[in-house]
RNA sequence: GGCGAGGUAGCUCAGCCGGUUAGAGCACAGGCUUCAUAAGCCUGGGGUCGUGGGUUCGAGUCCCACUCUCGCUACCA
């Protein structure tokens, strides 16, 4: 087999929030399909990176009164530690905030602008004066033109499902700042794909790079009628890379975010000695020279060849699809060799829903369960269509139970400890033709893993499984094992049997990475290359088995659910209505009679469940617009920062509050509140108005500190 | 409205270019086994393959119509 190489991106998470299970589906199926490759023998590169840029972060980063820089860094870090628990392996992990998406971006612009594809039009759209920025349409809310629903957003109608311009809502206000907009009108620069009109109708349509519904959904919708142009620069403020010719407008977030494939590629060439053109430019003397040439030297020019491969969730199929390749060839790069195109992730064959816990973020799945649970079933339900996914608890615990406890490691856990201490036949013993069978598979279960049908992978796995566990049910080495005189035979048996498994372990590698690695070691030899499943292991020395993987309580993934819930927010932060006149220090009964005690017990569980931290006040001003918040910036240790409303302005000012130490309940949920995300809760006792008294450690205490 | 995908056992689905009595898992019933992480194996019941036409020696599989469900409908991450 010839090795390809193949360079294969995942989209770039956004920084604006935390990896959840609906990210996963797309990062278990690429890096499956990447482990798949690499366990063939093929150069495969997995690139990705954080997407740092656009306005959520720059007012993400305003709100909690830090730099984007810093923000980003965060999120960063907390990607990456999620992605790697869940056994996700990138090659490089760049972000788009880099020097070297920067250069890219004006390489490819300057492109564009040389051959005309650049146009300037004005735009008119909201602007919040207070804030100093252009809104974009999730940033603005009011009534609805056509059916009055109140607290609508942005373009569309929840209620009536009409779309409009925002500047057509009725009473529009700013979500962050309370401001009314007004409409301006700046020049922004235009990205006109027209030209590529014919281009793009053949690339999508040619059968070779997308899905066919995909193809078939461009052509219905856009390339129909004339490409719309590209609407391609915001002006400041704007957190990216300020556009070179055109100072005072930045980069729209969606041009320089697939260029940062390219960037996270660069970075990891520099690393590896590799030459990025290899990757991402079309080298013209080779494919020219191609027709002259022998036949022989025409492979060994495909094998220079790379292949590029998206894969990416159907939401931003438009940019990948359309833009993206249109980009790639008005400025002479390498087009993609495929974009593969997932759906969404449903629970319990609904959306995912904060409120009903089903909005599972990956650090707190990994808080309750393996993640070769969720690899296992994303992978028994993938497919190479766009069918959404639905997540189903029961049948996530059956699969991992039945299928792969059960099933899968019971093979190895039923014969092994017939052979701890020994080790495996010299010569594979007859077995009825499973070994031949299951190898004979390996064709068929390597194009599965090829078009992404992950789930007939495992459909196949199964029913070798099935056929292992039914040799060893009729062989019943354990029986024979009482008996001295057939020791040999039970060695033969588990010779047998814990060749099967591994197999099995092998085909599963890309999706079980770790039972691989736990396989290999207690078969006495490591699994790394696909044709492992080919032939028998002999002669090796055999551990003690252990177990590898245990099986799931269905009350661990009710946790993980119960888990993902928001807090119930106590509600004093936006109440305090009617000020209490000052009471005098007598240790009175009023407090009590005000607000008796609480009858319910709680256990010692229910209170640890309330993350109490001390931190320190780092900034607080007031906000625009509110009559009862402060904004407060506090420092929880280290680099953490947080960002909480607390509805405390009638009994503080901001300068009472810089650098004093208080308790805040740390493990809140984040409440989105008018005026952006509080993140946290600050402890105060009295019942409000003049009469609201923070909470404070003695002195010594230190920010980052549990409260117990 | 337009476009796309789909309607196969109680549930989740597989059925490639049309071909013998329509498959799997779960659930349910019965039996076997007790080596294994209360794991494993065998047997059984149960489906007019959305509806109606058509092509064909023969259709779940091709064509048409109808019907129902879901998704998408771009400058939003």
């Amino acid at each position: 087999m010839t090795q390809r190489r193949i360079l294969v991106t995942a989209a770039l998470p956004y920084a604006n929030g935390h990896i959840h299970l609906g990210h996963l589906v797309e990062y278990i199926q690429t890096d499956i399909w990447v482990r798949f490759q690499k366990l063939r023998g093929h150069k495969c590169v997995f690139i990705c990176a954080d997407d740092t840029h656009g306005t959520a972060i720059m007012i993400r980063a305003r709100q909690e009164g830090r730099s984007e820089e810093a923000l980003i860094a965060d999120m960063r870090d907390a990607h990456i530690c999620d992605f790697a628990g869940f056994d996700i392996e990138f090659d490089n992990y760049g972000s788009t905030n880099s020097e070297t998406n920067r250069e890219l971006c004006h390489e490819i612009w300057a492109a564009l602008r040389n051959d005309g594809y650049v146009t300037e039009q004005s735009v008119t759209q909201l602007y919040d004066p207070k804030a100093g920025t252009f809104l974009a349409d999730r940033f603005v809310k009011g009534t609805c033109p056509k059916c009055q629903a109140e607290n609508q957003y942005g373009d569309n109608c929840e209620k009536c499902g009409s779309t409009y311009s925002p500047a057509d809502l009725i009473n529009p206000t700013s979500t962050l700042s309370g401001a009314t907009p007004e409409l301006r009108s700046a020049n922004h620069l235009f990205v006109s794909i027209e030209k590529l009109h014919e281009f793009l109708e053949q690339w999508t349509q040619s059968g070779e790079h997308l899905q066919i519904e995909v193809a078939n959904y461009l052509k219905g919708h856009f390339l129909g009628e004339p490409l719309r142009d590209w609407d391609v620069s915001r002006p400041a403020p704007y957190f990216g890379f300020e556009i070179s010719d055109s100072p005072g407008n930045f980069w729209y977030v969606w041009f320089d975010a697939p260029i940062g494939y390219m960037a996270s590629t660069m970075e990891w060439c520099r690393k590896q000695g590799e030459n990025f053109d290899d990757w991402w430019r079309e080298d013209k003397s080779q494919i020219s020279n191609l027709k002259s040439q022998t036949s022989d030297l025409k492979s060994e020019i495909s094998n220079l060849k790379s292949e590029i491969h998206h894969f990416i969730g159907k939401d931003i199929t438009y940019f990948h699809t359309l833009f993206w390749p249109a980009m790639l060839k008005a400025s002479g790069f390498k087009l993609p060799t495929k974009v593969h195109i997932h759906g969404f992730l449903t629970v319990g064959g609904e959306k995912m829903s904060k409120s009903k816990g089903t909005f599972v973020q990956a650090a707190t799945y990994l808080k309750h369960l393996d993640p070769a649970y969720l690899r296992y079933y994303y992978a028994s339900k993938l497919g190479p269509r766009l069918d959404d996914l639905d997540l189903s608890l029961d049948e996530f615990v059956d699969k991992a139970n039945k299928q792969l406890v059960g099933g899968v490691v019971n093979i190895a856990s039923r014969t092994a400890k017939f052979l701890g201490g020994k080790s495996l036949c010299e010569t594979y013993p007859a077995d009825g033709g499973l070994f031949l069978f299951a190898a004979a598979a390996h064709e068929s279960i390597a194009e599965a893993y090829e078009r992404c049908d992950y789930q007939t992978v495992i459909r196949t796995c199964k029913e070798l499984c099935d056929r292992a566990n039914a040799y060893l049910d009729e062989r019943a080495p354990w029986t024979l094992a009482k008996q001295p005189d057939k020791a040999e035979e039970v060695r033969q048996i588990c010779s047998v049997g814990l060749n099967l498994f591994r197999q099995i372990v092998v085909y599963l590698a890309p999706v079980l990475p770790r039972l691989a690695q736990q396989a290999g070691e207690l078969l006495g030899a490591p699994i790394s290359r696909w044709e492992d499943a080919q032939s028998p292991l002999t002669g090796t020395p055999i551990a003690n088995f252990q177990h590898m993987l245990k099986r799931v309580e269905l009350k661990q993934v009710q946790n993980m659910i119960e888990d993902s819930k928001p807090v119930e927010l106590l509600t004093w932060v936006e109440q305090g209505d009617v000020p209490v006149p000052a009471v005098q220090s007598t240790d009175g009964p009023e407090a009590l009679e005000k607000e008796p005690l609480v009858a319910d017990l709680c256990s010692i569980d229910d209170f640890t469940k309330i993350d109490l931290r001390v931190a320190r006040v780092v900034s607080a001003a007031h906000v625009e617009g509110a009559d009862k918040l402060l904004q407060l910036t506090l420092n929880l240790g280290g680099e953490l920062r947080r960002n909480v409303f607390a509805g405390i302005k009638s009994a503080y000012t901001p300068e009472q509050l810089v650098d004093r130490l208080v308790i805040v309940v740390a493990n809140l949920a984040p409440r989105k509140m008018r005026f952006g995300v509080s993140e946290g809760m600050v402890c105060a006792a009295g019942g409000g108005g003049q009469e609201i008294f923070l909470l404070s450690p003695d002195c010594g205490a230190v920010p980052g500190q549990r409260v117990h």
